[in-house]
RNA sequence: CGGAGCGUAGCGCAGUCUGGUAGCGCACCAGUCUGGGGGACUGGGGGUCGUGGGUUCGAAUCCCGCCGCUCCGACCA
């Protein structure tokens, strides 16, 4: 893509409501534009990467077993009726009115319509377990929305939902889906922590967060050092891998402040004990059969008698990854982008354009690179071109001069260490392509 | 929902106190020079001053209503 027909909108002074890094270098770095309080457009930088998440969330959700659907953001007042959450939920609910005055509401979450959905299509024990997911807008009317998109009204949501005959099979969904969490993270390039959390509205009484480590984080959060190595994952999932994994996840301390035990605390290593800042990127819970008899799902049993199933839900709060990550890795120059999830692979800055020689090497590295390449085609200097890369954060810069042109070398630079070498074009590329592979 | 602010060009701001017909920097357009860390010069375009009403000969400026946005707190994927 070349950034001089790129609706990708920089700015070089920050906007004056941002107060937090992402936010800031989310707007400078034209990612998106607030429409609304709360209420974002995702510009196309911005929405590759949230693409490029939603699809690492999917991929592990997929591995461990979830079925995707995608449920609508309407929905009907009578079904939050029967969980009794209808008046519950309170202001924070989006409540509308149709043309025929009937009442219907922006989704903030799905345990109703899913239950409902299962509840129609499942009438026996055989038909269980089900774990399904979606990654679908949600909506809810925060008093104060703040931070850009870490703390919107409008967000994107991967959310699961585990149906189970019993306690063992409930329990073992929950452990799978903690190592889903942990795996989609890791392969995010970012370090989350699982702690022991508070379930709100969602009720019931087993439940975990997870936690990004940053400065600015909203949660106050405690943790054991051994966390930092974040490598616990275990290997697949069968049992074994999966008990072994729930184990070394559970057995150190982890806590935000309002789950914190101080006692707990005090067993902890000094050296161990580490206190800071998180960001909430997801939680899951396991509330039993609150829905399910509360809306009347029952399933046939082998006896003929009548069964609640056990339930949980599991979310991930997608949009706010992206402000997250951000938050996790940038500095004064701008943001660092994991491998994983930048919008572009490769900057590619052509630090002489008109010339011959650099135009032709950046016209050859854009083909073979393809939809991964961000080219810098403009009549800017080289200045501004350095300044930009860094802003955007891709993980390498393909550095393009006339001088290296001349003797056929380019310049690769590491956006992360700031570290640069020169060398051919055959070896830049070598080098860009296998590390993104690895 | 309690408290505090802000709304003037795409962005950052001045002008409001003390009313006299809108300005600065960046960005943008044209050109010249420049050419490896947001360069310089020349010329140019762009604003019903959030909105509705009121006061006045005259309102960005004073008064009232409304809308939007932000910050602190309580709340929260």
């Amino acid at each position: 893509m070349r950034l001089s027909h790129s609706l990708i909108p920089t700015l070089k002074e920050t906007p004056a409501e941002a107060q937090i890094a992402s936010h800031r270098l989310m707007l400078r770095a034209g990612l998106v534009r607030q429409m609304a309080s709360g209420i974002y457009a995702w510009l196309p930088a911005g929405l590759k990467v949230l693409n490029k998440i939603a699809e690492i969330v999917r991929q592990e959700q997929d591995a461990c077993g979830a079925q995707e659907m995608l449920m609508p953001t309407i929905q009907s007042a009578d079904l939050w009726r029967e969980s009794g959450r209808y008046d519950a939920y309170g202001k924070e609910m989006l409540r509308i009115t149709d043309r025929h005055e009937r009442e219907l509401l922006f989704g903030p979450t799905n345990e109703e319509m899913i239950t409902a959905i299962l509840r129609d299509a499942t009438k026996s024990y055989r038909g269980l377990p089900q774990v399904v997911y979606h990654i679908q807008w949600k909506f809810r009317d925060e008093v104060r929305p703040r931070f850009g998109v870490l703390r919107g009204r409008e967000f994107l949501m991967k959310d699961a939902y585990s149906f189970d005959l019993d306690y063992e099979g409930a329990y073992l969904n929950y452990r799978k889906m903690m190592l889903a969490y942990m795996r989609t993270f890791q392969r995010m390039g970012i370090t989350a922590i699982p702690m022991r959390a508070d379930t709100g509205q969602i009720g019931g009484d087993l439940s975990h967060e997870f936690h990004i480590l940053a400065p600015t984080g909203e949660s106050g959060v405690f943790y054991d050092s051994d966390f930092e190595s974040g490598d616990a994952l275990g290997t697949g999932y069968d049992l074994a891998s999966i008990d072994a994994f729930y184990q070394a996840n559970t057995s150190k301390y982890a806590a935000t402040d309002e789950k914190h035990d101080v006692a707990a605390w005090a067993r902890v290593p000094d050296a161990r004990k580490r206190e800071g800042r998180g960001i909430e990127v997801g939680q899951i819970f396991y509330f039993g059969k609150k829905y399910s008899e509360s809306m009347g799902f029952g399933v046939v049993g082998p006896d003929g008698e009548k069964l609640f199933p056990e339930m949980g839900s599991y979310g991930i709060g997608v949009s706010r990854l992206v402000g997250a990550i951000i938050e996790a890795k940038h500095d004064e120059a701008g943001i660092i982008w994991p491998d994983a999830i930048a919008p572009f692979r490769v900057s590619l800055l052509n630090l002489r354009q008109g010339d011959a020689s650099t135009d032709a090497i950046c016209a050859d590295v854009e083909n073979r690179l393809g939809a991964e390449c961000l080219y810098d085609d403009r009549e800017e200097r080289a200045g501004a071109k350095f300044a930009e890369a860094d802003l955007m954060g891709n993980p390498w810069q393909i550095i393009v001069g006339p001088r290296g042109a001349a003797n056929g070398q380019v310049e690769l630079k590491r956006r992360a260490t700031g570290e640069r070498s020169e060398l051919s074009l055959e070896d830049a590329l070598a080098k860009v392509i296998n590390k993104a592979l690895g």
